[in-house]
RNA sequence: GGGAGCUUAGCUCAGCUGGUUCAGAGCAUCUGCCUUACAAGCAGAGGGUCAUAGGUUCGAAUCCUAUAGCUCCCA
């Protein structure tokens, strides 16, 4: 049979998925069996794939893969999220390009043209993870806005409102003027900028010639001005206490305060407060009862109460009045200074601070719990670093605005009544009855009530999702949430860790009593070379379609783990997948060479593939508790290590030379049946990172049934043989000899096909037949003879204080032998030297524990009995 | 400014509660090979005062303290 020496993945990947998708092999009802249960972190529904959700999802898909193979009852459930700020912004640019603006849409009307936009481009990502082999359960598909998890959003917003967890209020909120919304702390991102402070004095009032002088980087807000504050021990102003001052270019007459919150040495020391357009002035402003100026309309354009610039934008309006300030002779000087400036983290706008009416819920009796179950480990982080993160923002929670000024999202259930009153109902007909019973008197019809125009934050409804998509919050007790619910881990990034994972934990707490998952690893940040985070900005993120179709899914699954232990960063580069592509193809090869034998049934096992299979099962067994050691810890890169060296060291580079017939000659059968099984076992173990290509061979190894598919094959267990006879140790030392004799081969010149004698300076009593079998093979030796004399022209070395010797043709060059065995020796004196200072040593010999003791006599013995036979080396040379 | 964490080979990282020659892995590098599964490969080799300075200990990459540098989070 012809197989091409290179692995073609993209065929073969193709095959395999519709195989799956058509078999329902991802499909999971509740059974039996133990659930295993993971839910996607839901992409944003404007999302395409990006290295991120590559690493996230290879590592989703390699733990349910796992899993359903272990006998678990996997399900990994699917979804998107609605993300308002996101998909507003862009069905408003749409909209823009078609001429349309949407102030002159109605909320219907926008709502319409959404959902058309979401139908059409909403979830390409979702058919993009197919292409990376994702085994999720497509059937399951959720949408944050689905009916039913829509539903579920409102009634918790009404059951949190009836718990008196809910409020409305003025508060110092994060404007975007761009979205024209609040957006939460979090979404916030702080960047340093270049920028200036402008040092500005104020007239005091009814003192002539007096000032004094402020710095400020906002030089537009000055029109907004209510106070000026000083530290009340700064001997600088203790003349001014009592005094008022003269708001430049608007002559508003404003109060000196002194507070203990200003820092004496920023700036002059003499601080502008403009309660409206800035959290801490706001707080000096609420404690000082100060008049509050907002001087800016939602766009960022100066307001009538600004008097002057109005209806410049707030920036322009910085340039603008600069020069005003000049001629009115307030501007002192200008200073380069450095600062950090909030941008949004949807529009990239500076964040304007500005006090509004937004809806805010309590989050400290939420915290609460959510704290200590991850404090005491009901909740696993990985890495555990994250506790400290995580315990931090918990002790210092914030209320939670949740408010958004958009209209895709969940509409806020509250209604409002002619007379300034509100009610919170699942829908106008509950509003209209709870407002008549409320209020009897006022004769509300429908017409009456108006609901609040203003939808929820996206977070409101994603902290719900572990639940949501099981249905869980409107049937608590249907089959899906019971068998389903808690999941077992969750896989995010920590960055949103406090926006996410925290309230999922605070959400499954609340309504189900019960933990959402019980371990979470966090993934790094996926950089480039440079460690610069992959952003669309630099363009420095790699399509993820035209990697999989350069390197075949495998092999970028491979890239992606290969270097990203839990937590850390991944320095992308594309070589990482080369590697993957090259391990699959090295797997390929593996199985050309298997298939290629011919099978003679009458031909008996060699003593060398007997003796190596029997090696290689204790191998296996070795590196599979190693693999399932990894996989408890969430190590998965390391578990990948493991499997990969078997494979590649183990498997291709020890185990097949031996037991690979001479050239045109067959094997047989029953070794032809054992090494297939091993390979069978090896296909199993590698599924989870690489399914594509494991499918393929293992449809090739043997007869296959038409349903059957490794994915639902049971994964190879730890077997019960004991290793009696050490072969692991006695393989190991074998291993060491062939590297020698390699070396001896390399050294000299001589190729691998010229066979060696090999002689072993040992009694032939004890001579390890099995293993001598193995090193004949792999070392082609002509033969091995036990001998009890050095003899002369021959390359030797030592091994485990045992003298190998290699007769050779050539002359062997005295010096450069001597050189080697002279440093050999230096090294091992050297070495012998510490062990005895440590013996000498009597608080060593008297304090340390008796095992330790014992091991550093051995080390000294050893090393004596080697220095004796490098001594030995030495001397027969000269 | 407050907090957390990191610093081990050229790169990315392991190294658990001090004790096996403990200084490791993968990649990269160098040398030799188109050997009959695989050059996307094979065989071999080199490479580190474990950030620095002290301390604890019979013994420190590992524990403690300080310093320097880096990263992240919060304000």
């Amino acid at each position: 049979m012809e197989i091409a020496t290179k692995y073609e993945p993209q065929q073969i990947e193709n095959k395999w998925y519709s195989f799956w998708m058509e078999h329902k092999l991802f499909a999971s009802v509740p059974n039996q069996k133990p659930p295993f249960t993971i839910v996607i972190p839901p992409p944003n529904v404007t999302g395409i794939l990006h290295m991120g959700h590559m690493l996230n999802n290879t590592i989703q898909d390699i733990l349910v893969r796992r899993a359903r193979m272990q006998g678990f009852n996997a399900v990994w459930v699917p979804g998107t999220d609605h993300a308002s700020i996101a998909t507003e912004a862009k069905v408003v640019a749409m909209l823009k390009e078609k001429g349309i603006d949407k102030k002159d849409l109605s909320r219907e009307e926008f709502l319409n043209y959404a959902w058309q936009w979401k139908e059409k481009h909403g979830g390409i990502i979702l058919q993009q993870l197919k292409k990376l082999g994702a085994s999720c359960d497509w059937d399951r598909t959720k949408f944050t806005m689905d009916a039913d998890l829509s539903e579920a959003v409102i009634d918790v917003f009404i059951d949190l409102y009836r718990k008196g967890l809910i409020y409305r209020g003025v508060r110092m909120v994060n404007w975007d003027p761009q979205a024209l919304t609040a957006v939460s702390d979090e979404e916030v991102v702080y960047q340093e900028v270049q920028s200036k402070l402008y040092y500005v004095r104020y007239q005091i009032e009814g003192v002539d010639n007096e000032f004094v002088t402020i710095a400020t980087t906002r030089p537009e807000t000055i029109l907004g001005d209510t106070a000026i504050c000083m530290h009340p021990d700064d001997d600088r102003y203790q003349h001014l206490k009592g005094k008022r001052a003269i708001v430049p270019l608007v002559n508003r007459s404003i109060p000196l305060i002194f507070d203990e919150y200003v820092d004496r040495e920023f700036g002059t020391g003499a601080l502008k407060i403009t309660p409206a357009h800035d959290i801490n002035d706001y707080n000096l402003g609420i404690k000082y009862r100060l008049d509050s100026i907002n001087i800016f309309n939602d766009n960022g354009t100066l307001n009538e109460s600004a008097q002057i610039l109005v209806g410049m934008e707030r920036f322009a309006a910085r340039d603008a009045i600069i020069p005003l300030l000049e001629k009115s002779g307030n501007l002192v000087k200008i200073e380069d200074y450095v600062n950090k400036v909030g941008y949004s983290e949807r529009t990239q706008v500076a964040i304007e601070p500005k006090l509004s009416m937004q809806w805010f819920c309590k989050i400290s009796s939420l915290a609460k719990p959510a704290m200590d179950v991850v404090m005491n480990d009901e909740i696993k982080f990985y890495p555990d670093k994250f506790k400290n993160t995580y315990s931090y923002w918990m002790e210092n929670v914030k209320d939670w605005c949740i408010s958004r000024q958009l209209w895709w999202g969940h509409r806020i259930p509250a209604f409002y009544l002619p007379n300034n009153e509100y009610v919170v109902a699942k829908n106008k007909e509950e509003a209209l009855a709870l407002a008549q019973q409320k209020f009897p008197e006022q004769k509300l019809t429908t017409q009456d009530i108006k609901q609040d125009e203003d939808v929820l934050d996206t977070w409101f409804s994603s902290w719900l999702w572990p639940m949501s998509v099981f249905d869980g919050m409107r049937n608590p007790d249907n089959d899906d949430i019971k068998y389903y619910y808690p999941t077992n881990v969750l896989i995010t990034a920590p960055d949103i860790i406090f926006f996410w994972v925290a309230r999922m934990i605070m959400a499954g707490l609340e309504w189900r009593k019960q933990v959402p998952f019980k371990h979470v690893y966090f993934t790094g940040t996926v950089r480039d070379k440079q460690r610069r985070k992959m952003s669309k900005s630099l363009g420095n993120s790699p399509d993820p379609i035209m990697l999989m179709e350069q390197f075949g899914a495998d092999g970028v699954r491979l890239g992606m783990l290969l270097s990203s232990p839990a937590g850390n960063d991944l320095l992308f580069d594309e070589s990482l997948c080369e590697q993957g592509r090259n391990f699959s193809n090295k797997i390929w090869n593996a199985f050309r060479l298997i298939r290629g034998w011919e099978i003679d049934e009458k031909a008996k096992q060699p003593i060398h593939t007997e003796v190596c299979i029997k090696w290689f099962r204790q191998r296996f067994n070795q590196a599979l508790a190693e693999i399932n050691d990894n996989f408890d810890k969430f190590r998965i890169s390391d578990a990948l290590m493991s499997a990969y060296k078997l494979v590649w060291d183990d498997f291709c580079a020890c185990f097949l030379e031996v037991v690979k017939p001479a050239y045109q000659k067959p094997i047989d059968g029953k070794s032809f049946r054992e090494i297939i099984d091993i390979f069978d076992d090896l296909m199993k173990v590698l599924h989870p990172f690489m399914p594509f290509i494991t499918e393929e061979l293992w449809h090739n190894l043997k007869e296959r049934g038409e349903n059957e598919s490794i994915m639902i094959a049971e994964m190879p267990r730890i077997s019960d043989e004991k290793d009696t006879d050490n072969i692991l140790e006695r393989f190991a030392t074998v291993r060491k000899v062939v590297e020698n004799v390699r070396r001896v081969r390399a050294e000299k010149n001589i190729a691998q096909k010229n066979q060696l004698p090999l002689l072993i300076l040992k009694s032939a009593d004890s001579a390890d037949r099995e293993m001598d079998s193995i090193l004949i093979k792999l070392c082609n030796l002509s033969d091995i003879q036990y001998v009890t004399e050095k003899s002369s022209g021959t390359c030797s070395f030592i091994e485990q204080n045992v003298e190998y010797m290699i007769p050779i043709a050539q002359n062997i060059n005295v010096e450069e032998e001597l050189k080697r065995l002279n440093e050999e020796l230096a090294y091992t004196q050297s070495f012998r030297e510490s062990v005895l200072k440590k013996l000498s040593n009597e608080r060593f010999v008297n304090n340390a524990p008796e095992q330790v003791v014992a091991t550093e006599r051995k080390k000294q013995a050893d090393a004596e009995e080697k220095i004796k036979l490098l001594q030995e080396q030495i001397a027969n040379l000269k």
